[in-house]
DNA sequence: CTGAGTGCAAACAGTTTGCATTACT
DNA sequence: AGTAATGCAAACTGTTTGCACTCAG
């Protein structure tokens, strides 16, 4: 997908760099500091394009030279999370999955494969109506919402 | 809620008691064997109000003079939800919780309290519609999908 | 009588936490 | 310089597994 904005066309790559740097901006403005290992896991996390475990980011970073110890990785991610940063998804395969949160609230859902963990995602306008008008009518104040769909994924379905 | 089958009148504890039949037969169709502790598991799930934790059943029969013991409960649980008898969901509250799957597929989804985690239930048509309509149009084979809202509950948005 | 199912305890996986050390600001 | 943040290792929590024993069929 491509977006223009103010003229200027937005890559995918240049919208992860723009959330990496609004997610800097956010931290910094919290009184947080940018410390080489946050900074690493917020890079990380702008550059993937599915969600990601604590584990795997971890081992991503770790590869790359880096020193990182799991637990910065998961004290950065709850940082990010309590920040409203970062999107937390339990696809209920043991460990937490996360993704960066748009600033515009925009956001999508996933389908994981029953069989092979696949995961994929996609947006809705329909769902999201159907969302929204729940959420008038329950006593609760909605903030947010999860979408999970399961299933087999297109290789597995072959198979 | 209430339901009119055949002329008779059917209450929530009728309509646990008619799951825990249901799995009951299921269970024996399948080959396996109705031993005390899996049928006091089934039959506190067809008790039950709201979805619980494996932790919960077990505590809740050990209260009840039950010796089952947390591995048993695990195994239990495993195999309805493997006949498709109960339905799991993650709340992402640290455990998985449990709750009878009824046989004509009729179901809820949930939403849950951030600050206290109490979990309501609610039902949606419109909501229904677009995960269906959904469904048609990715490439994936969609059998099951989970909603689960996120907010604050009556009592803690008055506090 | 025989093996599916159980209970216990030990093993596991993901996540969190205490503490001495490091390095942003 | 001062303190937030890190890395390590140990602690914790939920869940799974190995094994000898039990009981449903």
């Amino acid at each position: 997908m491509r977006m223009t904005i103010a003229g200027a066309l937005t890559t995918k790559a240049d919208a992860g760099q723009q959330w990496a740097d609004h997610a800097h901006a956010v931290i910094r403005a919290a009184g947080h500091r940018s410390s080489a290992p946050r900074s690493a896991v917020v890079q990380t996390l702008a550059a993937q394009s599915c969600v990601r475990s604590a584990r795997e980011i971890g081992d991503s970073l770790r590869r790359d030279g880096s020193e990182i110890g799991i637990a910065t990785v998961y004290r950065a991610l709850e940082l990010l999370d309590e920040l409203g940063l970062v999107q937390r998804l339990d696809v209920g395969e043991g460990s937490a999955r996360f993704e960066p949160a748009l600033p515009t609230g925009e956001h999508h859902h996933h389908v994981v494969c029953d069989r092979c963990g696949q995961v994929s995602q996609f947006e809705d306008e329909g769902l999201e109506a159907a969302i929204d008008r729940i959420a008038e009518r329950l006593a609760y104040r909605v903030g947010a919402h999860d979408v999970i769909l399961r299933g087999a994924c297109p290789d597995c379905v072959r198979a």
